[in-house]
DNA sequence: AAATATAACTTATACGGATAACTTTAATAG
DNA sequence: CTATTAAAGTTATCCGTATAAGTTATATTT
């Protein structure tokens, strides 16, 4: 029943307790290693273990050399989303596939440089295309992906349409995803997209734009896709963050 | 340049090479802490921080008595999304507010159920009505909002329209969120959301529902958003991890 | 054969000490 | 006064050792 808690939780639970009462308000520092080790009688190491989770729960700020900072009266609660790869960021069902019908070169102009995020007058290849499932056969969604100009090549990989296009520029180019950003919106069907997904004009469309950038925070793929009513729904689930 | 990596780094470093490499296969148990202390020439504490690296990355799944396990043949890159309160998973702008205009006990049919998730026949109480913006005066959404019955009575605070109502529930009835589940899809507005939303019937809608969870598990607030075209974008940021 | 007890093995916790690296403050030189 | 150097203070890394606690396999008993 009463678990015997090991010596370096019961201290942090402590060091906790005190920083919330406000004993090391924030912006204070915190007793040296020796001292705390001192009044808790607990040994440098265990003292130390302790001090990790604190700084892990984002309490204190430790910096070699320097005092350790209180940084926050209150452990946070946090509430994350995790996906083990971008691809579930958009969960596309994996018997689904792209079919490409348009392949250019453009720049962009004012509307698609708001919508994309890139400067006005900037390259990129576009393709665009639609998502189908197999069975049903059924068209999902019309996508356009804006890469740039550099990663055009990969479109002649024979694979290319079963993949996820920010997948291949990964393997192909080693650019790696370091941030994504989602924007959801809803839209009426313009004549084209209409056309494409064989809608009326002004049919709701949920319209979805990922934008990837790398560890150098430069955009390099833009996908922007279309989903008639009834097609699709975007679903998350968040959790608060659990003890350590 | 070269900056040289503290003994515990390196280890840690080497050792997902080698997983990676498939010395030890996933499924399979890691040498023991001794053994391994042996072959790198480190002292069981330098090899333990090293352990716990690829613990919470993980690679290596750890319980005392048992021999290591490895678990994964590669670092995860979770794309991980924050929120430092549940408010801020639907972030409305702070200068808005509610205006309820239907307020009743509900049982749930086939229909609420699925969208809703309780189970048929349940009883809930529902709150209907409209979240305006002040300047511009607008209309962003018209909301209904389902609680369990006994939480009806928070309608009578008077601070109630300003403030969030899990937020609410959370202080008056010390519920605690655990878990919350979002969908989003779009949908032609139907009679009653268009006379409400002084829509067209049929006129896109953005469609979001938050369900709200206690750490019981049980669900005790679902929230229904209808956003106009043009009114709201859900935008999110997801970010690759950063290293331990 | 099944349940129980034992032993061997492995990880978890905790102590202590020594050196390195970094930061800040004080002293010094120009 | 400013820039540099030295010293003191603090955290980071790393080693060693000992005991506790949990798991698994083996032996024993029923």
């Amino acid at each position: 029943m009463t678990e015997r808690l090991p010596l370096y939780k019961s201290l942090a639970n402590t060091l906790e307790q005190r920083i919330y009462n406000g004993d090391w308000p924030v912006g204070s520092a915190l007793p040296t290693e020796a001292d705390l080790c001192q009044n808790f009688q607990a040994s440098r190491h265990t003292l130390r273990h302790a001090l990790q989770i604190l700084e892990t729960n984002g309490l204190i700020f430790r910096r070699q050399g320097a005092p350790t900072q209180v940084i926050s009266r209150q452990k946070l609660r946090r509430f994350t989303q995790s996906f083990n790869s971008p691809v579930d960021i958009l969960s596309y069902p994996r018997d689904t596939y792209r079919e490409n019908l348009v392949e250019e070169y453009i720049e962009l102009d004012q509307a698609l440089s708001s919508m994309i995020g890139g400067p006005v007058g900037s390259s990129w290849y576009h393709i665009g295309g639609i998502r189908k499932r197999r069975e049903p056969e059924e068209i999902i969604a019309w996508s356009d992906i804006y890469i740039l100009p550099q990663f055009a090549s990969l479109t002649t990989d024979p694979e290319h349409p079963q993949v996820m296009v920010f997948e291949q520029i990964e393997k192909k180019y080693g650019a790696r995803i370091a941030r994504a950003e989602l924007d959801v919106y809803t839209l009426g069907a313009t004549p084209v997209i209409a056309e494409h997904l064989k809608l009326k004009i002004g049919d709701p469309c949920l319209v979805i734009i990922r934008r990837y950038y790398d560890d150098q925070d430069r955009l390099f793929e833009v996908t922007v896709t279309y989903h008639p009513e009834g097609k699709y729904t975007y679903s998350m689930e968040f959790r608060a963050s659990t003890e350590v």
